[in-house]
DNA sequence: GTGAAAGCGCTAACAT
DNA sequence: ATGTTAGCGCTTTCAC
């Protein structure tokens, strides 16, 4: 059943059918109801590709998700693709390992699949202006920006968090309690990534506070995995290094930490205080309860959307969002003991 | 850059170039290096929908996944996705509620982005023949089957455990443990999903062990959702009924529930035991680890995926395959207290 | 081995 | 308000 099927059956010519297809205001009433029932009853499904074709453009929005071990966004994941189908578009997704460039799977694929618009999920946050041309469509980079770049803003959009504020603000909650050795528990230390981000705003919270960043503290996983936290922090704890609290840059990770601190007989928060950033779902159901700094992933994920459909349906140029975590209080930090 | 530009800056015609692209045999090494070669300079990519349109299927798989909230399904997301990557095609991936019906998703998807194939996660196991006739391109069901059903077995494939004799497994460790009073915390008693069969596996373990089913020990929580779970298990305990085990229908509401016996002072195993079907990651980073017999979630992601490009790339017919799960011992079981 | 040409289903001028 | 028609970029007979 195409469109001149359709046609035929109605006994008009393909544009008006076209033209009732695409809500165009010049068809007569009567017409109009006499295709849309035709439609209903042949059930017609209008072939995307044709369509596609012929606007150089197509309904369909490019997810590129770098670096999937990171549960944090299978949330957003959820989000973004719930909004987009809301908004009647067609969500493409694509995952990327950490090492790949996620500039250049957009762009690769924005030509591929005539992509409208595209959300790029955890990537670098050192575009070059040069890199950045290569994509030509609207996109927005959701959970982090170009921080550190001195692109112009307004050929993207993006919707983060401050990470490195984020950081401080978690570990000025620790020093508020009078930790001063605090242990930083980190993907990598210069990935290029969030995990480097953070590390930077555990850093100057430290140096706000007069501590001096102690080398031995720094803990560096390898990845975001659990199991790497994990074996990350029970070295932390067999290098015999004192600490009273660990940062982590991640609340999957924190979670990995307080079992194997628990598993070399520390408990948290008695025997070690360990805060994170994220606010998983899961991060309320282990004991003790995590706190942790909670990105509102919800709303991340359908501002970012917004924006893109603003941008691309032209009701607005891009912008650059920032969003405010939220401090949620669990049990897993306490003052220091004496 | 089109197959036109191209056919021009080579010198030869379009046909030619086509070919060459399309790894067709008659072409002069010559010419195919000097297409290959120009392909390369040009940073030509084809046009997806321009082939799409003439070949009427796409390269696209669709993935249609039910109900969101269950965060096992994140894992066998990525997965698939991956695969599907790695074999050259593009997922495209679209979330209904549980209450949607996926296999009208599917049939709509289908049709509009004339995709090559489907990738069900999570979705109801009675279809009917007349629905399941709706969708005309080879499908795999990613953990689940038509278990009750009495359908054509060659139009379909499916991968699953068995979600029954898995939760029979579960809960005879209970029982050869020495528990009689085994409480199941469930989704929905009748809501034909996994949680329904795997009730049915508690109930036929309890029969088999001559213990009778009490209505009182049935934990309906409503959803997957960590935060129903947790609620029902404080109405479990509220009620007053005596138990010294839980059969959890997932990981993620074991974890709740245990978050939940906690809070009311009810120690895990040592005053409950709880045992659960998933096998996230997670649930080895929790106090105790959960006892939990795994889903063997990348197999089964690869292995539908690469049943659904056997059926696609026809090198096979439909087959449906059944992955045994393995038991993950962690310490969230135990014999109950005399 | 290579080219010319038809046509996939649709949209958008351009006519009427 | 409606119809006619020329492509969009590609694959694929069918000639040569």
């Amino acid at each position: 059943m195409t469109i001149k099927d359709l046609a035929k059956l109605c006994g008009v010519s393909v544009s008006t059918v076209s033209r009732v297809l695409n809500d165009r205001p010049d068809v007569s009433p009567a017409v109009r109801e006499a295709v849309l029932s035709a439609v209903r009853e042949s059930n017609y499904v209008p072939n995307n590709s044709a369509r596609s074709l012929v606007l150089t453009s197509s309904d369909a929005v490019g997810l590129v998700v770098r670096g999937v071990s990171n549960p944090f966004y299978s949330d957003i994941i959820k989000v973004i693709g719930r909004e987009i189908d809301a908004a009647g578009y067609t969500m493409v997704m694509q995952q990327i390992s950490s090492s790949a460039d996620e500039l250049e799977a957009a762009a690769l694929m924005e030509r591929e699949k005539k992509l409208c618009g595209l959300v790029l999920l955890g990537g670098r946050w050192d575009y070059s202006e040069e890199e950045l041309r290569r994509i030509t469509v609207p996109f927005v980079c959701c959970s982090y920006t170009n921080t550190f770049g001195s692109l112009p803003r307004g050929c993207y959009s993006s919707v983060t968090i401050e990470d490195s504020r984020a950081a401080e603000r978690a570990v000025d909650e620790l020093c508020g309690l009078g930790h001063t050795r605090i242990a930083c528990l980190m993907a990598e230390r210069d990935d290029r990534s969030i995990s480097e981000l953070r590390y930077h705003g555990y850093l100057s919270s430290l140096g706000a506070h007069g501590i001096a960043p102690d080398e031995a503290l720094a803990a560096v996983a390898g990845s975001f995995d659990m199991a790497d936290a994990y074996e990350a922090t029970r070295r932390l704890i067999a290098s015999g290094a004192e600490f009273t609290a660990i940062f982590s840059i991640s609340d999957a990770m924190a979670i990995a930490a307080i079992k194997a601190l628990a598993d070399c007989g520390r408990e948290v928060p008695r025997d070690c205080s360990v805060i994170a950033i994220d606010g998983l779902t899961f991060s309320e159901y282990v004991r003790p309860t995590l706190t942790t700094l909670c990105q509102p992933m919800a709303g991340m994920g359908e501002e970012s959307v917004r924006i893109l459909f603003d941008v691309i349906e032209g009701r607005s140029a891009n912008r650059h969002v920032i969003v405010e975590p939220v401090l949620r209080r669990g049990a897993s930090i306490a003052p220091p003991k004496k």
